[in-house]
DNA sequence: TCAGTGTAGGTGATTACCTCA
DNA sequence: GTTGAGGTAATCACCTACACT
């Protein structure tokens, strides 16, 4: 994606948006064009590890869920000279494939397996996910038996969850904070060109007549914006809203918040 | 219309590093 | 100070969908 900057000079207030990332392809990245190259520069070529297959094309209950003799093909004993693809492609009947608990690693030894998740246990996985995004190790153990997942699999998949989530909350903000800017010039500009108006009018000769009310331009979209973004700050608890501050104190009186505590849902950070 | 191909995006897995008890 | 567990960030590698020829 091409860099995008947004200035506001006129304002005196500057502020530059990156919104860079997921312009690489898999061929760039795969030539050493990310930004963790210097930390990670001495881990290629891939550690022995990161080359074991560790899963299999099995379905647990495959038998079944695929209903028809074409099962086979996700066989841990199937030749796999071709590598990866070779075995996506027997899969005739369509059914997504999934690791299992029983999954070992491929005799192979070449390649990597990729791995689908069927659509169930992506589900509750979700569902799991809405509820805490962390997961305890107790918690990990039994959804993992309950996915027939390896506990370390369901707690790779949280982990990208974890991360993903935050880079598409990232996206969102930035594109808020884009916004504002946009805003902000506008404003700005209609600021300015209302500046030169009373400065016309202080130089120009009087007129019959009260001199017309002020312009009451409706509250420009960042204001809106930040009213309904901005939240009090949950550091020191003291926050305004009805349903914040019961969340976050139900014993605490609604109206005992003396003082607005900003909160910066951006940098997570409070002015108080 | 169909097959082959290139590409972008999604996603499971790995690795290095950081934080904290 | 050391250690292990669990987190994030970055990346790899595979797979699929889609556009294009």
């Amino acid at each position: 994606m091409a860099q995008e900057d947004v200035h506001l000079d006129d304002a005196g207030l500057a502020l530059d948006l990156s919104l860079g990332g997921g312009g690489a392809s898999d061929a760039a990245r795969r030539q050493g064009t990310g930004g963790r190259l210097g930390r990670d520069a001495a881990r290629l070529p891939p550690s022995p590890r990161a080359l074991e297959p560790s899963l299999t094309l099995s379905m647990p209950d495959e038998a079944t869920a695929t209903g028809s003799g074409g099962g086979a093909a996700h066989s841990v004993s199937s030749p796999p000279a071709a590598g990866v693809k070779r075995e996506r492609v027997e899969e005739a009947d369509g059914e997504r494939a999934s690791s299992t608990a029983r999954a070992e690693d491929d005799d192979d030894g070449s390649t990597r397996k990729k791995l689908r998740l069927t659509k169930e246990q992506s589900a509750l996985l979700e569902d799991r996910f809405k509820e805490h995004s962390t997961l305890n190790p107790k918690q990990k153990v039994a959804l993992a038996k309950q996915l027939n997942l390896r506990p370390r699999q369901v707690e790779v998949w949280f982990q990208n969850r974890r991360a993903r989530t935050k880079l598409k909350q990232t996206e969102v903000d930035c594109e808020f904070l884009k916004r504002c800017c946009e805003s902000l010039t506008e404003e700005n500009r209609r600021l300015q060109r209302e500046l030169q108006e009373l400065r016309a009018l202080k130089f120009a000769p009087p007129g019959p007549g009260p001199p017309p009310p002020p312009a009451t331009a409706p509250a420009p979209f960042y204001m809106q914006l930040l009213a309904a973004t901005l939240t009090l700050c949950p550091s020191c608890e003291r926050l305004g809203g009805p349903a914040a501050a019961a969340k976050a104190d139900p014993g605490r009186p609604k109206a005992a918040a003396p003082a607005h505590h900003f909160f910066n849902p951006f940098t997570h950070s409070a002015a108080c």
